[in-house]
DNA sequence: GGCTGAGAATACCTCACGGGTATGCTTGCC
DNA sequence: GGCAAGCATACCCGTGAGGTATTCTCAGCC
């Protein structure tokens, strides 16, 4: 029996349905039933009483649970004490960051690890997805902050998704569609729409000719192109038109610009972690608990938006 | 981090001697190194002082070798509690053993064994080697103490070294070399030597010819062949020779025959417990916790020994 | 009752890593 | 200085954890 059994025992037991449980794990199903299993036959006791389509905890199961629980509090614990033992870790942590899309997950977290890890020099450094990645490989910066690089990812990285993003119209106060609560995507027909540069963000640009389709005519629903969320929320302001934004833009404008949801709901980006290492391993130093932070930090938002 | 990295530190930390631990966990010494290593660094936490030839727990190791114990502890407390929550395992547990080879362990280990796991019903089988490996295969015995059967163990059986025994002379009482604390190889020039059949015990003559080489001039040096510990004890105490038996021999014997040690020590067998399943990997049922019980009876048993 | 979709189990494959062997490196000791 | 004890490094191999594709089972629905 590994701590590994024990993890995704809990995991199955608080879901009482595997398929979830093995997405909060990051692992596919199929091989989550059989650790399961493997576990139940070690112990030689049935934890779950399973019917086609459901699964839930044997009176057994449920003592096992708090045991499970127990076991890995008390391995969590031993770590911490004879990491604290040591005054704290020190180190450095250098962290690229995409700000539009990093802005509500990062201060916070950054605020969390600080707290745990006072002595470590935290460095935060606004660069393009590119220069993320070549910085990783390179060693330049230890953690990438960035929306989801889809499969051109390279080898030797390894990648958690943090959160998912929906798509929003960004408008300067007092625009005419300002007092809607939500719009959908017919309400943009005749707006001056602003985005993003199409080589800067490509998934973007695939995103919103999805939701307009080529209903303008044109080659891309976008009439102006713009590097970075400041440039953009600067057009915005001075009247130049509308932008599709990410959800988390609302946060970075503030009050200078209104943003409205679009319905039905559209996914307009993720925030992904990357660091470098095999697939699966966690990254190693501070790295390791900043992202242990921010996962936390995420996964508390996503089940408050639930 | 995983149970098995605590495990592994703990015997490193106990034995400060990486060595002499990878004895122990029953694997080599470079992977148990290795492990160490990796989880130093998961740590982030130098836990040994090491120099070339020595290797010594640092403060914060000290203080980790109390956590990890404590979380082993705490996880084998776990499935205790949960396994005891049945009210004891039941089952069936078939067991094949060699008498002479087991006879210090295997009464002793039983016990124990009842005594956590009363419900289990535990049938012996005295079985020759062939039958046991056979029996393993087809399930008809779960568990197998025999005398270790080298390479020809064959394909999906494990097996763990339990005790090694010496070599000793056997005599009747009041034989001219009955005086003698222990005796030399070349004590035996001249004595009618009787031994195990050939057939049966292909190690054993192995052992034999290499201690007293072809001195007599024969093929074997052995004269009469028996074809099991009891007859031959009845041949020794009929006064028809002295046998080379394992030390083991002495309990069985009893009062009945004398056992004398050769001089220098020689191994004559090693009792091992073989069941069915890829290597490494613990049986299943209540074998596992009967292999358990004999497993730290023999530890405990050579502790006292060395 | 047949159809469909949700969800667990099964089959089979892949590759990372735990473990093995061979070897090197350091140092205490005769 | 040669030797042996003992940890680390280099490299190889097989196992098994995890992935994908598929099947199986049943609840809900028309």
């Amino acid at each position: 029996m590994e701590l590994r059994h024990l993890r995704y025992f809990v995991a199955v037991a608080e879901e009482e349905n595997v398929t979830r449980a093995a997405e909060r794990l990051h692992i596919s199903q199929p091989p989550l039933s059989r650790q399961i299993q493997d576990l139940e036959e070690e112990l030689g006791v049935l934890l779950f009483e399973r019917t086609a389509r459901t699964i839930r905890l044997t009176p057994v199961g449920s003592l096992f649970l708090v045991e499970a629980k127990a076991v890995l509090q008390r391995a969590e614990e031993a770590v911490q004490r004879v990491r604290a033992s040591l005054g704290g870790m020190e180190g450095d942590l250098a962290i690229g960051f995409a700000p539009s899309l990093s802005v509500e997950l990062l201060p916070e977290a950054l605020r969390l690890f600080q707290k745990s890890f006072p002595k470590v020099k935290v460095s935060l450094h606004d660069l393009s997805s590119d220069e993320m990645l070549r910085g990783l490989h390179q060693g330049r910066i230890q953690l990438a902050l960035m929306a989801h690089p889809g499969a051109k990812c390279g080898k030797g990285l390894s990648m958690v998704k943090l959160r998912d993003y929906d798509l929003c119209v960004s408008l300067p106060p007092g625009h005419s569609l300002a007092s809607r609560k939500a719009l959908k995507s017919a309400d943009l027909r005749g707006e001056r729409l602003l985005g993003y540069t199409r080589s800067g963000y490509p998934e973007y640009h695939q995103q919103v000719a999805e939701l307009l389709g080529s209903a303008k005519g044109k080659d891309s629903p976008v009439d102006e192109e713009h590097d970075s969320a400041t440039a953009l929320m600067a057009a915005v302001e001075s009247g130049r038109g509308v932008a599709l934004v990410a959800s988390c833009f609302a946060k970075l404008a503030g009050t200078r610009l209104l943003v409205r949801p679009i319905v039905p709901r559209t996914r307009a980006a993720t925030l992904s972690a990357l660091w470098k290492g095999t697939k699966g391993k966690a990254p190693s130093g501070p790295a390791s608990h900043f992202l242990q932070a921010i996962s936390d930090l995420a996964m508390q938002q996503k089940g408050v938006k639930a």
